[in-house]
DNA sequence: GGCTAAAGTTTACACTGTCAACATTTGAAG
DNA sequence: CTTCAAATGTTGACAGTGTAAACTTTAGCC
């Protein structure tokens, strides 16, 4: 074992993002992550400011395979069709993903105080609306307000289904008619 | 000073709403809030099984305040006018008591476990919705999926203001916006 | 008046984030 | 090749945390 340890901090961003996957946010601490990654306690203070600072970079690299994710439905082909599979894309992502979910939005990081981390959500939430805009060239002003229309209305179908935390079959009822919601809402456009 | 405090767990209930207004959510502890009351550290052990439950039960409270202002802008007159009102006074409600806000929706209590935390949370989404069922009335099945839509579209309106965190004139601009977004879209309906 | 349950205290423990001081390694300059 | 500073790691310590256990005080009821 090499005293360097050579990439220890993308190590530890994936450990700790595979932690939190597996156990949740609640009582998550830097010295397990360190312990996965057979380093000393304090050693990530050599890579991050704080324990915030590494979860912030957690969450950029969940915000990075919710793009990913994304991504993987955008043609060019059918403006609408893509914009509903995308935001089912997104919505699907939140229920398989809950515990980094809970870290990307429902766990206390300052965020303004982390530009990469806004910038990988802003690609996200950029993906997931491209399609929108596509839909309103043309009309002049319209497309940045009803992005952000489109933008809360998914992302706040993701935090309701969330909250009653019924994972389970009626979940699913619910999610499967929130997808004809968000197709419904699109078309009305 | 008498031994028995009387109504401590209200007053450990009210403190730490108080401190978390003030101060945010993250450097909370139970062991503050009982200096606070003046009593030890574990005096909130015989009303509280753990933190969360006292946190659980702050944004109760934080929903309850919510309920009370939203009530305030319903009355009978114009379904749709007290509908744009009542998500503006949401969204108003959630800029104005951030670390509120974040307590409640914005910190990993696990919601399902504390049935009057859903609950209180419900009724403020209920007043919220009362409004819309109340526009829907005759269209059969219609409502509770359009109450699902809306309250995502107000809530995810929330929540992304929130996440850029400008709380300047420039978020003053958005929230204008914004307003103005939820009553178009409401009269699509 | 004495007993029991409720409500409060003291003490203790394991765990946490993080700082300061020290050790090792690496890569570049001489 | 040697040297030496910067980068990266370790050790030890400290104050703060949630919470369990054992003990003390109080209030209300027979």
């Amino acid at each position: 074992m090499r005293y360097h340890h050579g990439n220890l901090k993308s190590n530890l961003i994936n450990y700790a993002y595979e932690w939190i996957a597996s156990n949740g946010i609640d009582n998550i601490s830097l010295r397990k992550i360190a312990e996965i990654a057979e380093v000393s306690q304090t050693a990530p203070y050599r890579h991050f400011k704080s324990k915030e600072h590494l979860l912030a970079e957690v969450a950029t690299l969940g915000f990075e395979k919710l793009s990913f994710e994304i991504d993987k439905n955008i043609t060019t082909d059918d403006a609408i069709d893509d914009l509903v599979r995308c935001s089912v894309t997104y919505i699907k992502f939140g229920l398989n993903n809950e515990h980094i979910i809970d870290l990307m939005f429902n766990y206390p990081i300052k965020k303004a105080e982390y530009p990469s981390l806004l910038e990988s959500a802003d690609t996200a939430f950029g993906l997931l609306l491209k399609r929108l805009k596509y839909l309103h060239d043309g009309k002049e002003g319209a497309a940045p307000l009803n992005s952000i229309s489109t933008h809360a209305y998914v992302h706040g179908l993701l935090t309701i289904l969330q909250m009653h935390q019924r994972i389970d079959k009626s979940t699913k009822t619910e999610f499967f008619k929130a997808s004809s919601a968000v197709k419904d809402n699109l078309e009305e456009m």
